[in-house]
DNA sequence: GTTAGCACTCACGGGCATCGAGTGCTAACA
DNA sequence: TGTTAGCACTCGATGCCCGTGAGTGCTAAC
């Protein structure tokens, strides 16, 4: 037995009633509600056999049909093969960035709030990540009499800033001077390379050694920990209002992994490059989410660096609608990111 | 009628029940599982005289007492009073610190991480506000032949960086002779002053027209948005193991407030620089949260900031573990924000 | 003032009947 | 051969009844 194209359309009608009502369809409804010109009657053998085919499951023997995750996969495929996401939500996402953000931070935040207020759903935006960011300069700044701030910039902005303890007698000119010498000296850099370099420059460049071994400390330190990449989630509280998550039980799970950022940021992560990804039920890999959906989409700065926008929904994802919202948005901020700059 | 020792103690008992079992307590939970002395009968009698002194309410006839808001009050206030606020949670508190971390933000985040998982309610933890940053330095950084990065150092760190635009013959001594005498100009002022200052100095000091006014307008946008207090939240998902928030809509509105970021950093900065401050129920003054109680303690920084740490509950929370435990991370975080700085 | 005794209340949970949405199967029909 | 009407059957959901038990308030005795 094979699909065929009625079989396609019936199939399509019940993804669409049960994403929409989230309660088991049966063969009725499909009749009278899409009017497919079939009887209940036929529509029912159909049924019968897409659930051979493995496309729907049956709660129990008196309850309609419910999608399985093979059969959103099929829809989602063929919506992603046709290529046909709606972008009819172009301007009401648009709308949401009329007023200039300007720090990239505020950005992702805000991002979160628009996606999760759109869809409804959870969504997950993560900073990008990629590309070792290199070092443009290194700047001390005085502080106080006895210490200065050390602040690194990077083709991706000023990526960490500390205070260091510098010897007695260094005023503003003497700083500046040190910052030029050292940013020559590592300018180009990944934060590594830096690591790497210094002893042999502080060997080199002799006097103001304090100093010096105070910025490769520094610089070492932020090589373990640096770029933590931001990540901002928007719409947790949204879950609760679909059926799914009516045992507390399950909410209380799927919160706490969305408390628990690491590991939100592994999943959304997720393998890839890919322009859009749809993970269905099981496919997430995670087992809290088996009745999740994660659809992520990917932008891009300047430095060609890739950054995450994730909804994550469950299965019965109104997935056209989540894919074209993350489409528009994702160029929404690639144009931020990578056309003007932050102060345009 | 009044209050007597007698009755306090029985209120005590059935507070102390409550707040263990969450269930309301009958007459005899009490006369068996506190010894008294008293039968049950006679514990009745009390009970019914605490009702209508309003300390206790019953949900209905035929079901025991639970505590009202009034009655937690005077808990608490005898709590604060007698200062009874053990500390036998110290050790585990301050395990959590012993790696070294830097960043306050991370600091901040890592604090409600604690707090949340030690009392199982939710934490927030507001970093601190108080003072306005004053400026120390601006320092213009090279970035590419036309855009250079602000980065303007105050008193309480780097508090912002931005790319601004500048003429095209600057190089990275021009710039620095510009951070300079700027520096000069606006050196302990805050944003507002530097603002108000900025015109006249632009006019004064001819030349460099373009990088100045951008440097404007990059301070007064600063000066807008600047200072968004950092806020982290943990243990949002924890509220949901209480009955109190069995109710899926409860839950929701609840969630969904946690996410409104101003909303909350609102409610639990609260009314105050007090040591510590407890609001039960409708006390908060926040509707959706008249099944909640806000614990909130103050922690400070060498400048003399006040920042908040805040525990959410149900009424029937923990009090004395959670003052506890507050106090012992307020203390906590004054020592790592007001003893060593960043980089020790 | 305390307590034993007793009638009363009322939420909770199990058992039971009913209802209805939905199915599978069969037989008739185009 | 595919479609449809009809029908018996299944089974979760709903509503009702009723017994149970925790808890109360009141009264009378100590």
């Amino acid at each position: 037995m094979n699909m065929d194209e009625r079989k396609m359309r019936i199939l399509q009608a019940i993804i669409d009633d049960y994403i929409l009502t989230g309660v088991p369809v049966g063969s009725r409804t499909i009749s009278r509600k899409y009017d497919m010109g079939l009887s209940s009657a036929t529509i029912r053998n159909e049924m019968s056999d897409l659930e051979e085919l493995g496309f729907l499951d049956q709660p129990h023997v008196s309850a309609g049909r419910i999608p399985s995750a093979k059969a959103y996969r099929l829809y989602v495929d063929t919506l992603l093969q046709t290529g046909r996401i709606p972008d009819n939500s172009d301007e009401s996402v648009r709308a949401h960035f009329s007023g200039r953000i300007h720090q990239m931070e505020d950005v992702i935040d805000h991002a979160a709030q628009v996606v999760s207020s759109l869809t409804h759903y959870t969504a997950v935006v993560l900073s990008p990540k990629g590309v070792q960011p290199r070092i443009q300069t290194v700047q001390l700044v005085p502080v106080s009499a006895e210490s200065a701030l050390a602040v690194i910039v990077t083709d991706m902005g000023v990526i960490r800033d500390s205070v260091i303890r510098v010897g007695t007698d260094m005023d503003s000119d003497t700083l500046y001077a040190i910052s030029r010498t050292l940013t020559n000296e590592i300018r180009g850099c990944t934060l590594q390379e830096a690591c790497r370099k210094m002893p042999e420059i502080i060997r080199r460049l002799q006097g103001n050694d304090q100093v010096l071994q105070e910025l490769y400390g520094y610089l070492s330190d932020g090589q373990k920990t640096e770029h933590r990449p931001h990540m901002a989630v928007g719409g947790t509280s949204n879950m609760l209002a679909y059926p799914e998550y009516s045992d507390m039980d399950k909410a209380r799970n799927f919160l706490s992994l969305m408390e628990t950022r690491d590991k939100l940021a592994d999943i959304i992560r997720g393998n890839g490059e890919m322009a859009f990804t749809v993970r269905i039920g099981p496919e997430t890999g995670v087992p809290e989410m088996t009745d999740c959906s994660i659809v992520t989409a990917t932008y891009s700065t300047r430095g060609g660096q890739q950054g995450t926008i994730g909804v994550i929904g469950p299965t019965r994802m109104r997935y056209s609608q989540v894919l074209s919202i993350l489409n528009i948005m994702g160029h929404q901020l690639t144009d931020l990111f990578s056309g003007e700059d932050d102060n345009a």
